[in-house]
DNA sequence: CAATAAATAATTTGATCATATTCTGTGCAA
DNA sequence: TTGCACAGAATATGATCAAATTATTTATTG
């Protein structure tokens, strides 16, 4: 008998699989608060999978820093000091423009209408208030330019660099709300399609420095 | 009872710790061959350790680059490209200086005379064409140097840099030999003892670029 | 008839789970 | 305060099932 959900989903996922991008994602968008304990059974639960499968997603995401691996043999999510986000800041003020101007050399109309369509979507979470959707749109609107520029390295690093300010998002948004958020990336469209790399490589660098600059201001 | 291990081995690691860092040992020293197939069972047997510990393994050695996870569900050491191994340098041309220069503010000179013995081994293991005993040095010798900066997230990400080339350091020293290598240890520990931050930062970039090189020339 | 291609069987490998063991921290009693 | 026992959690093993690769057989074609 066929397995009907590869028709469905492409492929069938390994469970470990699912679960890391899932676990992934609640890192990624705030779900956890910084310093939190996780328990590998209560992932299970939650994520209602065995204890197989999240126990190699945990050791994946602690490889990544997204989690912490205690001496106890615990699990936690990590507090981003004042040096950390420092030492983030700066990987990303070189990562991040030379992707850029990587993707600017790839990039297509039909990719900048996407990314267009997403900026967009992006706005009028900011309009209405909804800081998961704006996390959310946020981070695909910079991993997109980032598979654009075809560098699988480079995308990895930067992209690993999201989980370790990650948590310390939602506490941005909470206090400080979505209403003055700004970002460049209308810069950085206008940039693109008018094929000029450095244009758009300087309009990521700002638009790096100031989510930077955010993020400093709420953990502050 | 006490458990007698932990007076001498510091602390009694979890076998998957153990397990991890033998295999990141193998594959950082080159004792895979780029693109060669490995099987959760072959390691096991290899490492004398359950499935269990070596999956998870695996699974943080993925998530670091490491290994490669294809679509067959197989794991495999990736081949480094060219295209690979310039994003490797590039991320290397910066997050190594940076990281020098910020060990140059705190190093004292126990940790220079412990560099100094370092590289003195190093040098006689060139000398006597000890190619497996050179690549283990010399990446303890910048491992040692990050750690003295005390900035942890940029250390893992450079960390996690070796891995990507480490395959390809036997293939170098295999084709080429070692009595030609050349570094730049000698300049940047003279620069930290003069308190010279500016001057080490270049010097371990010159070191670099050199590498890099040495890399480029064994894998065309 | 030889050779290549398709189909099938067998073996290997990976994924998951259930279970037993070990470790860690806590509370209780001396 | 110190030592001991208990509860909760992580670790590790072995068994079981599913998937994939390899080997073998069968069929088809030149």
């Amino acid at each position: 008998m066929m397995n009907l959900d590869k028709t469905l989903s492409a492929a069938a996922l390994p469970v470990h699989e699912i679960v890391y991008q899932d676990l992934r994602a609640l890192i990624l968008f705030g779900e956890f608060i910084p310093g939190e304990a996780v328990t590998i059974q209560g992932l299970a639960t939650r994520l209602s999978a065995g204890l197989t499968p999240v126990r190699e997603a945990i050791r994946r995401l602690t490889a990544e820093g997204a989690l912490s691996f205690n001496d106890n043999r615990r699990v936690c999510v990590p507090t981003l000091s004042l040096k950390d986000l420092e030492d983030v800041s700066f990987a990303r003020q070189f990562l991040e423009p030379k992707l850029i101007f990587m993707a600017a050399q790839q990039v297509t109309a039909q990719d900048i209408a996407a990314l267009i369509t997403l900026d967009s979507a992006l706005d009028q979470a900011i309009f209405r208030g909804d800081a998961p959707m704006y996390l959310r749109l946020n981070y695909q609107f910079h991993h997109q330019l980032y598979q654009l520029a075809q560098a699988p390295i480079l995308s990895a690093l930067t992209d690993g660099l999201w989980l370790r300010f990650g948590p310390s998002l939602r506490i941005v948004c909470g206090r400080l709300g979505t209403l003055h958020l700004v970002d460049q990336h209308k810069e950085t469209l206008l940039a693109l399609k008018a094929g000029d790399a450095q244009a758009a490589s300087d309009a990521i660098l700002q638009d790096v420095l100031q989510g930077m600059e955010q993020i400093r201001l709420g953990i502050a």
